[in-house]
RNA sequence: GGCGGCGUAGCUCAGCUGGUGAGAGCGCUCGACUCAUAAUCGAGAGGUCGGCAGUUCGAGUCUGCCCGCCGCUACCA
């Protein structure tokens, strides 16, 4: 638990519209959880990830309002900074794939698969719109469809039936662009050759231990079927371009986002080496075999970071594999999923700009989809703040720190003899940090946020136990001691709450006179420290906070 | 359609390789306390573990079928 360099990689968020809370539960939140715990243990954490600014969403949204995708990109790459910012998010680096260095770093693993012999030019017939003079993507071909005659379809799928669709399916089709009827025409395109990979995927798969069920079994299911090969350029003019020397394809060829977005967690690492003045210092998480990797993502991308991923790195050799993919199930809205695209889920500033950071951190970190989708209500944020995190935490610490005020002057009590009751709250509160310590290595964040509610709750206990405001009329003795004990519990919660409660935590330990840096344990507070202005770390919701 | 996951108390969820009478939080009921953001602490009620069949001395936990929800199905990423 010394010093291990743990890579925290993060879902690099499409800018193409903004993200709502299932996003956050699913990948950064817990990602920023994990990595926050892993900084207070003394491990060496390296938290990456930028904004996806390439792909087709954000054509054809820049096509809707008649802007270049540029402007698309910029305004919600923006909003991302801000939410970040808002929420504590500890990245060492956000950035985004539209940097020289992602261009450059995609190419060094573009050119070395090359090398190597894992890409290779193949030949496909692909739909042409002969007036706006371009190939089209599968989104930009539409007709009707043949399975249920909805004459809007997209030529990926039907939105009316939901079935799956390939463009040359589509009866009748029609260019989105012009309107004009597309024509078939072959083009060329370059292919990551997953196929030589399949043995040595599964082989590393079945070893995985500790992953989760839905994330082992769909990457293994997937490999069984037989991995084919994957087009890795599209037709394209929005997107990294091909190294200059790669020609023999054409011309108006683009790398495919899905090959370059996942390249971001490396070429992120370099930049990161880069700005820090030591640019070998990436190697430390990427190259030394002990390093560990973990990548935090919704469900919906688990083929791409425990299949294509961990091929790509295998065809480039001497980089690490991922020691976890810990994939997320969503969170539901009313039972049904988040979509920025269909207005279901409210954007992540929509919270930030109601709920105190912490409240919002909490009521989704206690609601985390770590096993099942998870249904959260605006109601269920609003009980979870006001009947755990408030009633539970915030009032231990608000009872806690008043009675010292009132009784000490508002200064830590100096201790008598602990009594067994003393000892066994401090063990239980040693205990507690251990055992929630383990669960976030597991990545079992909900679980570890409920072993330290479960710490607070035995303080709680303790104090209706010891009742220091009874024996404050006769033994002030015995109250200080209580209410040390107390306190050192407090100061130990806000580093067993401090990844998951960043802004509160640190205004607690500001409360107790404690400064930065932590670590993983319990703190010790003097007895005469000054206690600052005690004032309450939450606020109660009011009921209709989260109602328009 | 195929593949994967899931379906457990009113609500949100835990239950690893099958084994003492099925768990937690919140809500609810009762009691204690009153320092504290009407907060806290204790006790209790509450479930045919989606349905049917099977394997087993014994299944929420394994097998088959069925129903429902979610994801993937390679040009969304």
């Amino acid at each position: 638990m010394s010093g291990k360099h743990i890579l925290v990689a993060v879902a690099w968020p499409y800018a193409s519209g903004s993200r709502h809370l299932g996003h956050l539960a699913g990948a950064y939140l817990p990602a920023d959880i994990f990595a926050r715990y892993h900084r207070l243990a003394g491990n060496r954490v390296l938290m990456v990830s930028g904004s996806d600014v390439h792909g087709t969403p954000i054509t054809v949204r820049a096509d809707q309002e008649g802007v270049e995708p540029q402007v698309i990109v910029d305004r919600y790459h923006n909003e991302f900074l801000r939410n970040w910012e808002e929420l504590g998010i500890s990245w060492d680096l956000y950035t985004s794939t539209g940097t020289d260095n992602h261009r450059e770093v995609t190419w060094d693993v573009f050119r070395t698969l090359h090398e190597h012999g894992y890409i290779v030019p193949k030949t496909t017939q692909q739909f042409y719109d002969p007036e706006a003079e371009r190939f089209l993507p599968d989104r930009y071909v539409e007709g009707t469809c043949p399975h249920c005659g909805y004459e809007s379809a997209r030529g990926d799928q039907c939105d009316h039936c939901g079935r799956q669709l390939d463009p040359e399916d589509l009866v009748d089709p029609r260019s989105r662009i012009t309107g004009a009827t597309p024509v078939m025409r072959p083009t060329e395109h370059y292919f990551l050759r997953l196929s030589a990979f399949e043995d040595r995927l599964l082989d590393w798969l079945q070893s995985r231990t500790g992953w989760r069920r839905h994330v082992l079994n769909m990457a293994i299911g997937f490999t069984r079927e037989g991995l084919q090969d994957r087009a890795i350029t599209r037709d394209l003019t929005w997107g990294i371009p091909l190294p200059p020397e790669f020609t023999e394809i054409g011309e108006g060829k683009r790398i495919y986002v899905w090959f370059e977005a996942v390249i971001g967690y490396l070429s992120a690492s370099k930049e990161w080496a880069q700005r820090r003045g030591e640019p070998d210092a990436w190697q430390a998480w990427w190259t030394d075999p002990d390093a560990e990797s973990y990548y935090f993502i919704g469900k919906d991308n688990i083929v791409f970071h425990a299949v294509i991923w961990p091929c790509q790195l295998m065809g480039y050799g001497g980089l690490n594999l991922p020691t976890d993919v810990p994939a997320n199930q969503y969170v539901t809205f009313k039972g049904e999923k988040g979509s920025a695209s269909r207005g279901v889920g409210r954007s992540i500033s929509w919270y930030t700009e109601r709920l105190q950071p912490d409240a919002l951190r909490y009521a989704l970190a206690a609601n985390l989809p770590e096993q099942n989708d998870t249904d959260l209500s605006d109601g269920d944020i609003v009980r979870r703040v006001n009947e755990e995190l408030v009633a539970t935490w915030g009032n231990l610490v608000n009872r806690v720190l008043s009675m010292t005020a009132k009784n000490f002057d508002g200064a830590v009590p100096e201790p008598g003899e602990l009594t067994d009751v003393d000892r066994s709250l401090l063990e239980r509160v040693d205990r507690g940090l251990e055992d929630e310590a383990r669960m976030i290595e597991k990545v079992e964040l909900r679980a570890g946020l409920r072993t330290a509610m479960e710490v607070a709750q035995a303080v709680n206990a303790y104090l209706n136990a010891t009742e220091p405001w009874k024996t404050a009329k006769s033994d002030r003795a015995r109250t200080g001691t209580v209410l040390w004990t107390a306190i050192q519990s407090l100061a130990a919660l806000s580093v067993g709450f401090e990844p998951y409660l960043p802004f509160s935590s640190a205004r607690l330990r500001g409360m107790l006179g404690l400064d930065e840096p932590l670590r993983w344990g319990r703190l010790d507070v003097a007895p005469g420290t000054r206690l600052g202005s005690i004032e309450p770390l939450f606020g109660k919701l009011d009921e209709d906070v989260l109602t328009d």
